[in-house]
DNA sequence: TAAAGCAAAAGTGTATACACTTTTTGGTTT
DNA sequence: AAACCAAAAAGTGTATACACTTTTGCTTTA
């Protein structure tokens, strides 16, 4: 959407860190980064500070800025508010359907299939929070568009703390009925179905396992 | 919250846009409300970044900033995503009243009517949408009150470009009706009450009249 | 007279410089 | 050997410098 430099630091950053290749509480030092980057630490500090309103990172003062670990119940506040803005969307999206928009959807959840048969885990994650933010786009309402993009962002980096394994083919399936009981212009099971899928999301939440430190430039380099 | 220099030319500069004492359209010089906070423009930027991602301001390339003019269209895509989330959020509430959190909101109310009877017009509209604010903060969800809080900043603006005079009175007698459904754990009254308000808020937005330009100087020294 | 052109002024975008704070390090003392 | 302290190193916070873009206002020209 933009490219300007700064923004393409936040999305380097910001991929780096949703995909894990950042480890939560990870220092991010703006001189390094600048390196990296080729730029000076007036760009880094720009799209540090935007980062950091994301929630992506924590900015501590004289101290530096750190890949945010957020806790679980942060995670489950964001989920709360998930709740509240996607059984409002599901309802809305179902009295404004359209058969070109339920292709878009169908379309993007064929698209993540492919991405879990394949194993890939980054690129699932994406897919997966995008499903939703789809939703959003395709109302038209670029508020709620990026009103949720961001609670997706940050539900992003918390399942990738804590979320099992296997939970990525269940949230492909619980997508793809979803897409049907919209084309059924069926709302309330739509809604239900939307909310037991937030709610198997978070019951995922539960476990917390660390993995080891790593350092900024190797993560980078692979994105 | 935060009293960073940056944080602090953030408030005054979101105060004085909110209060409309900076019209929509404004341009903010860099050097100018450098020489006005008496720091260098690299505070001043910092501060610009993040209200321009608050939407209150639009960041034009090499152009400068200038103080946000929402369209209706935007206003209602707002609008649209309050209703999703408060209408969840009242549900919520009643779920969890407790007498103290209904003390804070009566008093919340007294505080809007005295603001209102005083005819103080930027207390008035700050504490009328705070109301929405501290409902989710009484329901111990951050994020939610971030949200939330983000969302009524950009709803300030708007409406104190196309709101009417009298709105505020309505607005008040609203508030008071919720908070009576909310203490009564009625729940789709309180709904119902709360989507109606939302509503009328919002069929306020279709006028729009045009005020004379001010100076970034002036403004400030106000606040 | 109005439109086009051009140079100076003003303003933004990025890099660099420097003050101050935190962290590290190496040696000293207990 | 562990705790402590000082000095160096590294890092952040803010100001300034400079290149480049936009705006402005005057001059030229049709």
């Amino acid at each position: 959407m933009d490219s300007s430099p700064t923004s393409q630091i936040v999305q380097a950053l910001t991929k780096a860190i949703v995909e894990h290749r950042l480890q939560p509480g990870a220092k991010l030092a703006e001189q390094k980064l600048a390196d990296h980057f080729g730029v000076s630490r007036t760009l880094v500090r720009q799209a540090l500070l935007q980062l950091s309103q994301h929630q992506l990172i924590r900015l501590e003062p004289a101290r530096g800025a750190f890949v945010a670990a957020p806790s679980v119940a942060e995670a489950r506040q964001v989920f709360a508010v998930r709740r509240m803005i996607e059984t409002g969307m599901t309802q809305v999206f179902v009295a404004q359907v359209t058969p070109a928009r339920i292709k878009v959807l169908r379309d993007h959840v064929a698209q993540e299939k492919l991405a879990v048969e394949r194993g890939d885990a980054s690129g699932r994650t994406e897919l997966l929070g995008d499903f939703h933010v789809r939703m959003a786009e395709l109302m038209g309402n670029a508020v709620l568009a990026q009103v949720l993009g961001q609670l997706i962002s940050r539900c992003a980096l918390i399942t990738l703390m804590y979320q099992s394994a296997n939970a990525a083919e269940h949230s492909n399936a619980e997508h793809a009925q979803i897409v049907k009981a919209l084309a059924a212009k069926d709302e309330s099971r739509a809604v239900q179905l939307m909310q037991l899928h937030l709610q198997h999301v978070e019951e995922n939440l539960m476990f917390d396992r660390r993995l080891p430190a790593s350092d900024i430039a190797a993560a980078l380099t692979a994105s």
